[in-house]
DNA sequence: TGATGACGATAACATTTGTTATCAAATTAA
DNA sequence: TTAATTTGATAACAAATGTTATCGTCATCA
């Protein structure tokens, strides 16, 4: 699983190692809490394979706020960082195996990681690229037609039209399941 | 201007001159572009007074992205970290009064910040903050109407209703100049 | 095996939002 | 100051989107 980052990381064998004991393997039904809203967040997730989704509660209805695939690393990063109540679930949507950290750990790990340059670097990317990707999500939402956004779904994130029930992706869209079996059926008939 | 972050710096004397010797004061009308599409972003400004807009280009029409206050830094962040040609517009709404930066400046600047353990931490916590603001307009769009984002807008952030035109306002809300003036009116009759 | 619930399509109707056009007030430029 | 231009409100109509209800298919589970 983390094999691919090794030489990337490029630390000595035994920092490596010690890295690697703080994560542990999981294996989890489809449809588990793996966080709930309201709860300070104490755990971090790397999914090997599977699929995960992160919603919020709007009186009731839920509101789906992000889809997580293999390879990604799912929280909620402001509850950890900040220590506050999670304003978001993480819940799986397939039967999944993940790799788990507590906070205590990558903590630890952070702090070394930050001391170490091309590491450091790493980090701050990391963290830009994710601002730059909610950007282009923002911009999106209040430039483009839901059925923009659909296509734009279909071409840039291909494992969520295959993989997620539609009513996630039509909350995901801020639209209703009806609206988007509508444009489904539209397209279906040639634009 | 900057001596309210002098002691959060805590830098010695002669670099925290160094660094403000980098900020060029500048006084520009409204509707200047600080930086047009497709440019690569070589600046970035920190606004005294005035208030300045990010849009993009939407066949023809404008879209706008961001507001920006007294002292808020502006630039598009994606074209100057990666030299790439910038997405958005930045342009002056007020006649404004500002402190430029060139990126050679401020890369010197910041490569030397991040050796500083309590500088770096701000900085990894100032792009922190910024993602966190872009997930919470992104989930805002897809979970709330219009009417309860401007009612938003009023309440967080009364510059923009109080000092930007009107139809800026509509497109940062993703909807139309008239329906927006629906809104208010529907507002101004009591809910 | 059968029952149950999750999932998705569709129809009919209601509401929201967009489009185009017109007018008035405020601001800016000549 | 006068003439443009910008800004904002409103009306009438069109298109997009939501709501509720019904139906069929499929997976799950007792």
């Amino acid at each position: 699983m983390f094999e691919q980052f090794k030489d990337k990381f490029n630390l000595d064998e035994r920092k490596w190692n010690e890295y690697l004991s703080c994560f542990h393997r999981m294996e989890v039904a489809s449809k588990t809490t793996l966080l709930a809203e309201g709860k300070v967040s104490k755990k971090m997730f790397v999914i090997e394979k599977g699929c995960i989704r992160a919603w919020l509660n709007n009186n009731g209805k839920d509101i789906t706020a992000q889809f997580f695939f293999e390879g990604e690393s799912v929280g909620s990063i402001e509850s950890f960082m900040k220590n506050i109540p999670s304003p978001i679930t993480i819940e799986t949507i397939e039967p999944s195996i993940l790799w788990m950290i507590n906070k205590t750990d990558l903590d630890r790990m952070l702090s070394e990681i930050k001391e170490i340059p091309h590491l450091r670097d790493m980090f701050i990317n990391k963290i830009f690229e994710r601002t730059f990707d909610y950007m282009k999500y923002f911009f999106s939402s209040i430039r483009d037609t839901p059925q923009q956004r659909y296509l734009d779904l279909i071409k840039d994130r291909p494992q969520i039209v295959k993989r997620v029930p539609q009513h996630y992706i039509a909350s995901y869209l801020g639209i209703t399941t009806v609206h988007l079996s509508r444009i489904k059926s539209k397209l279906a008939k040639g634009d």
